[in-house]
DNA sequence: TAAATCGTTCATTTTTTCTTGAACAGCTGG
DNA sequence: CCAGCTGTTCAAGAAAAAATGAACGATTTA
């Protein structure tokens, strides 16, 4: 997972991590598996949370032991969910990245990425469910089924409401 | 090859399902995707959602083409997160299963049994971090870090408070 | 009490998801 | 311009997660 070698080391230019950085990291690998996120989100986040300064692409896969690939992906989803920020570096050509560590705008990334996508995907269903709904035979089977479908449409206009007042929460 | 069979049969006992049931197995499988679940979970749920009559393992496995181990696991899950009961039927040695549809106590649930184990678990890795944290330098890096695992806590303690508050708000 | 039914478990297989790395397009400074 | 960086993309490979099905113990009933 992490490269054996646990430097202590404070230097920030070194390429092993030290306990901290390890632990931290560790921490929102963890927290981002809660989310269905994968590993290396979790990595690239938490790594750029404990330091100082910006880091730029290079960077992060060396002392991750992470592919291009990955880190490159990675930064593009936080970036979309606005977990991380560009940097402008005098002097250097590459990005610099950094961690946003307001958590109200963190969840709000998250909301709009993640959750509202899906949750206007599952409307859409229920749509077209109860279209179905009213091709149900009037009998006692079909009558359960339209009030199982009204049910669900109650539960989805309640996710509908609940969403922003979990955002409200964060303040 | 062939396409699944819709059966619009309006017959309980019928082994392919009905436009309205798939479409409701549907709608549970993408919501149990988003809490990071199984596709069978949402299967099961989804079918014994829209039918009137408890169903017995064997039959979700028939209806549902799974085999008899998901099934089983599956309503072990189900039945641990309190999203399914069990219901006696007389003249029957099988176990028959129903939905449980409240929806508070389906979030109770996920958040006794999938949040809270691992909030804790997030806690403990903090705790320890924290011990870690009071052997860093005195100096710019070291008081940076510190000041961000101080943040972590923050966020913890918060979650923490939050989530019984998200309960509330499904009454 | 033997045979049948029921449900669970778990090693194996299958499916899904994530990561890798090489190819590529765009810049930038020389 | 062009040679070398920089970052993105995507097909292929690796890793992780889920489903299968056979074996088993427990329970029933004939």
């Amino acid at each position: 997972m992490f490269p054996a070698t646990i430097d202590r080391s404070p230097d920030p230019t070194h390429t092993g991590l030290s306990g901290v950085e390890v632990g931290v990291i560790d921490f929102f690998v963890s927290a981002v598996k809660v989310l269905g996120m994968p590993k290396s989100i979790g990595e690239i986040y938490g790594l750029l949370f404990v330091s100082p300064q910006p880091l730029p692409l290079d960077v992060l896969c060396q002392r991750l032991s992470m592919s291009k690939g990955s880190a490159s992906q990675g930064l593009k989803l936080l970036r979309a969910f606005g977990a991380v920020k560009t940097v402008y570096q005098p002097g250097d050509r590459r990005d610099h990245f950094t961690a946003e560590i307001e958590i109200k705008r963190l969840a709000a990334g998250f909301m709009r990425e993640e959750l509202q996508p899906r949750l206007t995907q599952g409307e859409e269903r229920l749509a077209q469910l109860a279209q179905l709904g009213h091709t149900l035979p009037a009998n006692a089977e079909g009558d359960f089924q339209r009030e199982r479908l009204a049910k669900l449409e109650r539960w989805s206009d309640r996710s509908r409401d609940i969403l922003p007042l979990l955002g409200s929460l964060l303040d």
